[in-house]
DNA sequence: GACTTGATTTCGGAG
DNA sequence: CTCCGAAGTCAAGTC
């Protein structure tokens, strides 16, 4: 592990560094005056201010503010940098193709530049995700309903896959859409597609009248939204309030 | 404007400029070697490695590796930064409240840590978003359909504002969708709440039949996926292909 | 490749 | 504050 790293260099000095640890494979620090252009799936400009670029070797670029978490402006992973002196600026480009774009940075002055190879270390082990609830259920189907059987994860429909398929304790299909937080109507409508895709499959009776619905939904969240319960019960489905993970 | 930049520095030095940065309101870069963990909405942790931490006045924090554009763990704006020494460790430390949630940094060494005070030029210029799109459509209204005359924008409706609201040739009340790239089977759900609220609204004809719709629906849009056209077809609503900007 | 969906989504605006 | 939908969303998995 080396940091490369120069204080307030010339353009020239910081297009040799920068050009060194593109080579090198470095994950880079750049903070300057500039000014910034993106071109491709949109257009935007930035002027002049201090930021921070920060060029990564697989190709992403960030241009960071003093706020926010995210990036003013940014290149993707599977860009390619280039530097060069220009007009008397540092000009940072990084350039992808699919879909065309191109990030332009151009420093009227670099205050400081630092760089280092980074390897490894790149796992996350992530608790509370869509998928913890999902076994969670698995493991205590109860938690959805006393009953409740579970069939089938990811099962196809002609609506894609449902999160969860299974029977309630009448022997009832019931098709379970899980989110990990709070939700609002898109939710609804996401779980309704899938019970109609179901019953068309199944070419169960669509009427909707007093006759028991012959598929049911199920929607699995810590809470909904109000607008979100309308539209639920308008098609005549559940919500069971549950977290990702069991509280504390 | 003043960088402040040490390399390989102690941990104990390493604290005084981070605590100094912190009190000037720089943006800060860290490089080193770090252990991160994450408990709030979720849960991580994230074993040792070389990353990069980007700490920002506003309370933001973003854990870097050397690949991805978004940060391997992160803290929304709005937290706080805390540094310690503990256990032979810098400890950086970024909390917030509602949702409660905390992450922590472990450095077992600093490589290199800059710091500099940053203002102004955060305005961007963006050209290619929806607004531009609706702007387009306001402007050309022909552009939807020959006759097509757009009577409001953001207009509510008990589904939420919709996009663009007008009228066609033959007086038709007409419901536009914009998305300004390439849409899914879920934009068509969204077009189909808009248009039944406003059906309703109207007091129209809710039956499906051979009658002529109502109110139309138009999704408009660069381009739509074939399960998205399916959709649209059963709705018996239009797409219009159209750019959020005019071809170059 | 296109398509679909989750995400510690983030972000901005309206109520 | 909550709710809602856009985003140059990103990223992962499937087909």
């Amino acid at each position: 592990m080396t940091v490369t790293s120069v204080h307030d260099p010339s353009h020239r000095e910081a297009l040799w560094e920068l050009e060194d640890a593109f080579e090198r494979g470095d994950l880079i620090s750049v903070f300057g005056r500039c000014t910034v252009s993106y071109e491709g799936r949109a257009a935007s400009d930035l002027g002049a201010g201090d930021r921070l670029l920060v060029l990564k070797p697989d190709g992403a670029a960030l241009v960071h503010t003093d706020e926010g978490r995210q990036p003013v402006n940014w290149q993707p992973p599977g860009s390619e940098h280039h530097a060069a002196v220009r007009g008397g600026q540092l000009r940072v480009r990084s350039t992808r193709t699919n879909p065309d774009e191109t990030l332009t940075v151009r420093f009227e002055r670099v205050h400081h530049l630092s760089a280092m190879a980074v390897t490894g270390g790149r796992d996350l082990t992530l608790h509370g995700s869509e998928e913890d609830l999902r076994t969670r259920i698995l493991e205590r189907p109860e938690l959805v309903e006393p009953g409740f059987e579970p069939r089938e994860t990811e099962r196809p429909s002609s609506a894609g896959p449902m999160d969860v398929f299974g029977v309630d304790a009448d022997g009832t299909p019931v098709v379970v859409e899980l989110k990990r937080r709070r939700v609002g109507p898109d939710a609804v409508g996401q779980l309704a597609r899938y019970v109609r895709a179901l019953k068309e499959e199944l070419g169960a009776d669509e009427r909707d009248g007093d006759d028991p619905p012959t598929v049911r939904g199920v929607l699995v969240a810590p809470s909904i939204t109000d607008r979100a319960a309308e539209r639920l019960a308008d098609r005549g489905f559940d919500h069971v309030a549950l977290e990702p993970t069991p509280e504390e």
